[in-house]
RNA sequence: GGGGGGGUUCCCGAGCGGUCAAAGGGAACAGACUGUAAAUCUGUCGGCAGACGCCUACGGAGGUUCGAAUCCUCCCCCCCCCA
């Protein structure tokens, strides 16, 4: 339980970035000095796959399961069915039970990646709150737990303030009170001490606390992590296309790669600690390259942050793919493809801007005509300056058409022949 | 339940009978510059069409008009005040 270059995990967790509050500082440490401790993090199975801006608290747990300690998942099935009032502006989606099985089966299989999870005494495990929520009547529940609420108290949260402006629904309010609850009940069944999470969950896991020195009379604790946003003021893990999905159907262990590569000179520094298990010295001397060097620190960062998610082996494809695209050359295995019948082309041959809609690099037949006229285009290196152009079986180098949009969107069209 | 203010293109936000695919800003995308970064400058930014143009869009449904995001009716939703 020690780390050559921390004395503790809080000590870890601050140098990383992971740390913004805690309930209570010098009681956390002494329990996490003293005795293997269960903490949990709440997910949301608002989707099958979890995105990059989960990356966060999912590396909290793996920080916490290396210092030896036990690292659980509870994924909102229930609460997802209410909709959850903070930080967001509008009332969620509400989600159907089956589809909640299925996110929950499809976010198990991602936090497998990074946790070791199963029943031994650091096992991670994963949970879904529905377990303990879904059957539960109403009048038992306001008489076992509404009544250790203060609707003072909860009015001046702020979660609830920040939604009073624009309007929160009464379910969407009790969702602090079902979060609340399941603290009460990780802390009851699996003497759960710990819950990490948001800065935006402060309100909740504190109120979580509350409820366990009500109902057990424990002693627990709470932990939050900063709200990340991106030096240019966005959230972490979107892009104009949307979301930076752990999923490789989602998002192509390529564009996942080149995420990283691409961000921000600022976030540099902070993304290898918060989002890599490099040591401490590695870390620093990537931090101290300046200038053009720190695309090296950039492509360390996509490295590492790929192989945890996709393995080795699609790191490896996705950096050589990336290389080979940025030196010119165009015949990389790894850039994102589709296949294209080869009778597509004969004759006339197939509108470019069509195959650019359809390969899915451009949204629009009409925005793949103003990338032309833009001169973003690029067939096998080549520009292109017509937007009436067709593709036909000329353009075929080595079985394929490598198809680029700027400087930095690339697909390859295999052409079957 | 009563009174007032609102719902506009990804977001904010103008428009208040034709000149509106809709000002302005932000985001985004492309070009130049560069380091697959930032900043800056330029351009683009609903769909289809080579083009004339056509279609879809201003909470929803109807209506008035040659013509509606703009006027009328009903409905839905949000905010504020009163009860």
């Amino acid at each position: 339980m020690h780390n050559d270059d921390f004395p503790s995990l809080i000590d870890e967790l601050k140098w990383r970035g992971f740390f913004e509050q805690c309930t209570d500082e010098d009681g956390l440490a002494e329990l996490l000095s003293g005795e293997t401790v269960t903490a949990y993090v709440g997910f949301d199975p608002t989707a099958e796959s979890l995105h990059a801006g989960s990356l966060l608290p999912i590396m909290g747990l793996v920080h916490l399961q290396r210092w030896g300690h036990r690292p659980m998942g509870i994924l909102g099935g229930a609460t997802a069915m209410v909709g959850d009032p903070t930080g967001k502006t509008e009332l969620r989606q509400m989600l159907t039970l089956e589809q909640i099985d299925a996110n929950l089966a499809g976010i198990r299989a991602q936090l497998g990646r990074f946790l070791r999870l199963g029943d031994g005494p650091t096992d991670g495990l994963l949970l879904n709150n529905a377990e303990w929520l879904v059957g539960y009547e109403y009048i038992a529940f306001l008489r076992d737990v509404g009544r250790h609420f203060s609707v003072n108290q909860m009015l001046a949260r702020d979660s609830v303030k920040t939604r009073m402006e624009h309007g929160l629904s009464f379910i969407e309010f009790n969702y602090m009170i079902l979060q609340a609850y399941d603290f009460m009940v990780m802390n009851r069944d699996h003497g759960c001490r710990l819950q990490m999470g948001g800065n935006d969950q402060w309100g909740n896991i504190v109120s979580g606390i509350d409820l366990c020195r009500r109902l057990n009379r424990t002693e627990v604790f709470g932990l939050t992590f900063p709200l990340l946003t991106t030096a240019a003021g966005g959230k972490m893990g979107k892009t104009a296309a949307g979301a930076v999905w752990l999923s490789a159907d989602r998002t192509s262990p390529y564009d996942f790669h080149q995420y990283w590569v691409n961000v921000d000179d600022r976030d540099v520094s902070r993304f290898l600690r918060l989002y890599t298990l490099l040591d401490r010295p590695e870390i620093e001397r990537l931090e101290a390259l300046s200038g053009a060097d720190i695309r090296e620190a950039k492509r360390v960062l996509a490295r590492e942050v790929t192989t945890v998610v996709h393995g080795a082996v699609a790191a490896a494809d996705a950096e050589r793919a990336a290389a080979a695209l940025f030196a010119g050359a165009a015949d990389a295995d790894s850039v994102p493809a589709s296949d294209l019948p080869a009778d597509a082309l004969v004759g006339e041959g197939l509108p470019l801007v069509q195959a650019l809609a359809d390969c899915g690099l451009l949204k629009s037949k009409g925005e793949a005509r103003r990338m032309v006229r833009q001169k973003a285009v690029r067939i096998n290196g080549y520009q292109v300056t017509d937007e009436l152009l067709r593709l036909t079986s000329e353009h075929v180098r080595d079985g394929r058409i490598a198809l680029q949009v700027g400087k930095k969107k690339h697909h390859h069209l295999r052409v079957a022949l």
